[in-house]
DNA sequence: CGTGCCAGGTGCCAT
DNA sequence: ATGGCACTTGGCACG
């Protein structure tokens, strides 16, 4: 067993299938270092998965993050720094404790102990560079288009952890407004009995119209979906659509709004401006989706290749 | 020193002035598990800053979960989960590895390998919880308004790390949309010469117009600001606030965009319209702030003020 | 590449 | 709470 008080550890580091401890003797007379080789211990655990070093020096943090810029693994750092960003605009602060997070793909996150939201950033295709400068450690991001530059000085670095994320899983987000779309592109009695789409995402002068069709009289109806409710902007936006489309001789021109209701206010200039409503909601577009599930697929194909 | 192949760290622990490393014996005939306490070794290191877990069992990052949440830390984890959100909408996420970061504001992000934005995540406000339920740990996220949850179901855990950042730092960001109207009040040539300001953020029907003055010929100016080039919805914006606006009798109404450039289509909409367009970025606001550094004091207290 | 629009947008501040 | 709006918005689709 380990005599008591005469080591301590430096940082611990996952190695393929060992574990390897890194201990320093207390003793100021007989300084030294050593390597202790201990296998992992259990079969479930992938010992290779992160490699974590419990506030190593600003050389080894560096040494550290070359290699994991060079394998594309993600990066987590706990460190006091301070942050400088350059770029559409910039951005200073101060020295701090913060958590950074440095991605595969070239994206930088740096958090503050509060907030949903970085303080500081940098989206993804950033090039990574790491270097020691006057006992701080230097940490810069550059994103080539727009050019703009993140630089992290590390003054005191508490946690390196590095590792790849294994991650295949698909990702499914219900009920969107295109979802909205979709289901009454499968299904247009949503809106209304007798509905013939024509098109979806037509362009016309100031945008696309959500979906255009033919009523069974042969009135042209504008559509415009909307997943929140339907406020003075999406009225707007029809409205805006209408100036630049007519309804074949002799017919009307329909605008509706499709939204899960309409905002405070919108109700009489709705109704002012000629404008109709049909209540829809995302649970709804969910279900009627789902129902079509198979037969969805064939809709949209028809519509994609037309 | 530890004899080799006989001892596996289960995990490292940072607690007080000590590191504790807990160990296993190897040997299944006799296995026994023991804790090591050593001292720290370095006295800039705040041992107690992070305090990590490496592949911790499901019931221990539980315990360790719970002691965060009422310590009221921040808490770092790499864990192979699937994820399960339910509110505005919903979304599902399979298996994978992920860093989950939850904060002491309770905010919640999950992170895949790639992508600056979270796959999953829940703004500050929220309430955690934390089980263990037949072999899975089960981490809740539940936000009361708008009532959503967020259900992270872990099967692993790679790494544990838990801690409280010390960040009393100022964040500034230069240049802003803000600082270009500040530029402008501070320094009214910056349109024309001339110009007095009457009034900001003024409030008319569909919203606020940015700056409100008059020029030296007593007609009336209205301005709109933008950051970037300054497209139809900009056009839209102002020429909505000048359907609410009059000017004084025998003067003219004065539309004016300030912005770095007008987008592409929009020259000759402004042209028709009669809308000015003045050039001004946000490099040049921040030199016109920079050098009405002290004075711009004054006159800002006194908008602020009136 | 710029332009337009959606987002579980978020955040800030107003009524 | 709701509304209006900026944001280093990010993200996607499209000319």
């Amino acid at each position: 067993m380990l005599p008591r008080l005469l080591w301590a550890v430096e940082f611990i580091v996952a190695c393929g299938e060992f574990v390897i401890v890194f201990l320093h003797t207390i003793s100021r007379e007989a300084m030294q270092a050593k390597w202790i080789y201990l296998p992992a211990l259990s079969c479930s655990f992938r010992v290779d998965m992160v490699e974590v070093r419990v506030s190593p020096s600003l050389e080894e943090a560096h040494e550290e993050l070359v290699r994991a810029f060079e394998a594309r693994k993600m990066v987590v750092m706990v460190a006091e720094c301070s942050v400088n960003y350059s770029g559409r605009t910039g951005s200073q602060l101060g020295n701090g404790e913060r958590l950074i997070v440095l991605k595969e793909d070239g994206c930088v996150l740096v958090h503050r102990g509060r907030d949903y939201q970085p303080v500081n950033w940098q989206p993804s295709g950033c090039i990574f560079q790491s270097q020691v400068e006057k006992g701080t450690l230097v940490v810069k991001a550059i994103r080539p288009t727009p050019l703009e530059s993140l630089t992290i000085v590390t003054e005191n670095m508490h946690l390196l952890a590095s590792f790849h994320l294994k991650d295949e899983a698909a990702f499914s987000l219900h009920a969107t407004e295109e979802d909205m779309q979709r289901a009454i592109l499968v299904q247009p009695d949503l809106i209304e009995a007798g509905l013939k789409i024509v098109d979806f995402e037509k362009k016309v002068a100031p945008g696309f119209v959500d979906i255009y069709a033919l009523d069974r009289e042969g009135n042209t109806v504008v559509i415009e979906i909307k997943k929140d409710p339907a406020g003075f902007p999406a009225i707007k936006q029809l409205s805006e659509y209408l100036k630049h489309l007519q309804p074949a001789p002799g017919r009307r021109l329909r605008p509706i709004i499709v939204a899960p209701s309409l905002a405070k206010g919108a109700q009489p200039v709705v109704a002012k401006m000629g404008i109709e409503f049909k209540q829809l909601g995302l649970q709804k577009a969910a279900e009627v989706l789902q129902s079509h599930a198979s037969s969805d697929q064939k809709v949209l194909k028809g519509w994609l290749g037309s």
